[in-house]
DNA sequence: TACACATATGTGAAATTTCAGATGTGACTA
DNA sequence: TAGTCACATCTGAAATTTCACATATGTGTA
């Protein structure tokens, strides 16, 4: 894993809260992020894609629904940064933290 | 600090292996990386510029050289980040730190 | 098979970042 | 005070990234 290309991965706001929040509640599919960061399934469909391109995310087809979650080969070091940055930023993320608990608790409005 | 302008500042080779060298060295100049990473004046000043007005690097100017140094009140998570990085990745900048060695420890070839 | 749903991707435009080359600024020195 | 050295910044062009919108793909269901 190339530093430089791993911080490009990190650096947009989709991407990194994305990151954040899938290495909090281990796995989430594209409508769950969707319904957490509010936003269109394109764009959170592409910036998944991107992170699954450098070997961050490890997409997996369960039916209908994809998930994603950290990739298991990530290099440590890596894993290390993401979850040092989400355990001191929690700020960054909560509110979507918040939205995206309330789309995995409840089965009537979300996948 | 916030995460996503943080990474975005590492997002880029000049500056993450200047980001990392300094951090190994505790201060250098500008001409110590010029020297290091084998690019040209311009290129160097403006990306220490930009890690300057995001509060992660700090200048002092002592005579005709400008020295820079992680800035004493980055948030420690950050710190953090950048050590981690240098420390698993001595790969990514071992050319450079070897060159900038040389660079330090030769008072005729430079300043 | 036809349809609905979740997700992925193609496309070109817009925004952002990076760059080289020229020039400006501050500090030392003859 | 003129010149030199180290560094900073301006400029517009080139490269890269991001985006919205349309459309394609894969899966379950009637």
């Amino acid at each position: 894993m190339d530093p430089c290309k791993f911080y490009k991965c990190l650096a947009d706001d989709t991407r990194l809260k994305s990151l954040l929040l899938i290495n909090t509640v281990n796995e989430a599919c594209v409508c769950d992020l969707m319904a957490a960061l509010e936003l269109d399934q394109p764009k959170i469909s592409r910036h998944l894609a991107e992170l699954r391109k450098c070997g961050i995310l490890l997409d997996e087809r369960r039916g209908k629904w994809v998930y994603y979650k950290l990739h298991p080969s990530l290099p440590t070091w890596a894993k290390n940064v993401i979850e040092h940055t989400a355990n001191h930023n929690s700020d960054y993320h909560k509110d979507a933290l918040t939205k995206l608990n309330v789309c995995l608790s409840t089965t009537e409005t979300c996948c």
